[in-house]
DNA sequence: CTCAGGCGGTGCGTTGCTTT
DNA sequence: AAAGCAACGCACCGCCTGAG
């Protein structure tokens, strides 16, 4: 420890404006657990006395119970935890066996709807990303290169360490943050330093012209005043065509950024994944990571929440 | 009473099977 | 081969309930 190093934002008491807790150790959980909220909130998981983030959440039950169901990985070391009832508990697992890790929760209580907690949730996770240039490593479905992932429960799969040095693509680097311009509006065509498509109407025939590429894609209303949903697909054109046939309550537009393609099994493919990224969004010579779409999404979605306090009105309904 | 575990539901997107 | 549509998969959540 020195006292140049200042503590990073995302670890402070009061980061982004919300009342975290002290940190909780997993492994002393029965007796620490009471100043873990009993409420509704969010929650970030660290390494112990870690200086990076390794999971961000949310939860509408109490943010005390949601870590109970995420410790379910201390059980059994022999065995990797089933995806449900918390899909980062055999994240958890891995990087415990992997590297003896030990891990400790805080948590912060934030009143809203399950929408104003989800949007909290994705701007806290777009501020790490810009913070510390990564994401945290056990969301948006990243996973250790070296293991496969359980499913749930109802399916029996159990994941563990892989063999034969296979590599799981869930195990790649992030994609570097989106930043916002000064000033930026979720609809200008330049959101988030992202050339955004020339906005249409969403109808059939204007999603002829679309590829059926990976994208990022923004629904707008008609005025371009308003961005009423943001996504991420594989196949911008079969995923906006679906979109064309929901009722938006008015004529809307959309307006895409195509990705280069994406990569999913193996595929230790690029050895220039990493360095060509840095020039991501600018250079799209290279494939991406199913993860790392999750993550752009994210950084929009979390940045509209910035900017309005809410999510897109069509975003997370119900 | 509290709380962990079971269970069914929801949002979001993909896959795969028909029909054109 | 493309379009249309239903089934599926995933990652969560919230409610209920029985055990302590």
């Amino acid at each position: 420890m020195t006292l140049s190093s200042a503590e990073p934002d995302y670890l402070s008491e009061n980061w982004c404006g919300l009342k975290w807790s002290s940190w909780v150790k997993h492994k002393n959980f029965r007796n620490d657990s009471a100043h873990l909220p009993k409420f509704p909130g969010l929650y970030r998981v660290r390494v112990i006395d870690g200086d990076s983030l390794v999971y961000i959440g949310q939860t509408g039950r109490t943010v005390r119970k949601r870590q109970s169901e995420l410790i379910v990985y201390l059980k059994d070391p022999e065995k990797m935890p089933f995806n449900d009832p918390h899909t980062a508990a055999p994240n958890l697992w891995a990087w415990a066996d992997a590297e003896g890790f030990e891990f400790e929760s805080s948590g912060a209580f934030f009143e809203g709807t399950k929408q104003d907690r989800e949007g909290m949730e994705a701007y806290l996770l777009w501020q790490y990303r810009l913070e510390s240039g990564n994401s945290t490593q056990c969301n948006f479905g990243r996973f250790h290169e070296d293991y496969l992932k359980s499913r749930n429960k109802s399916s029996g799969f159990r994941g563990g360490k892989l063999t034969g040095g296979e590599k799981n693509a869930a195990g790649g680097p992030s994609a570097p943050p989106l930043r916002l311009k000064a000033d930026g509006m979720p609809a200008d065509p330049d959101w988030m330093n992202l050339s955004w498509s020339e906005p249409e109407i969403l109808n059939k025939e204007n999603l002829k012209e679309i590829p059926g590429e990976p994208a990022l894609y923004r629904i707008m209303n008609r005025k371009c005043s308003d961005v009423l949903y943001i996504g991420q697909t594989k196949n911008a054109r079969a995923r906006l065509t679906t979109h064309s046939k929901y009722d938006w309550e008015e004529e809307v537009l959309f307006s895409v950024y195509l990705l280069p393609g994406v990569s999913d099994s193996d595929s230790a493919s690029d050895p220039d994944i990493g360095s060509v990224l840095s020039d991501f969004p600018t250079n799209k010579s290279v494939l991406l990571y199913t993860h790392q779409l999750k993550e752009l999404e994210n950084d929009l979605i979390g940045a509209y929440y910035g900017h309005f306090r809410r999510v897109p009105k069509f975003q997370i309904r119900k």
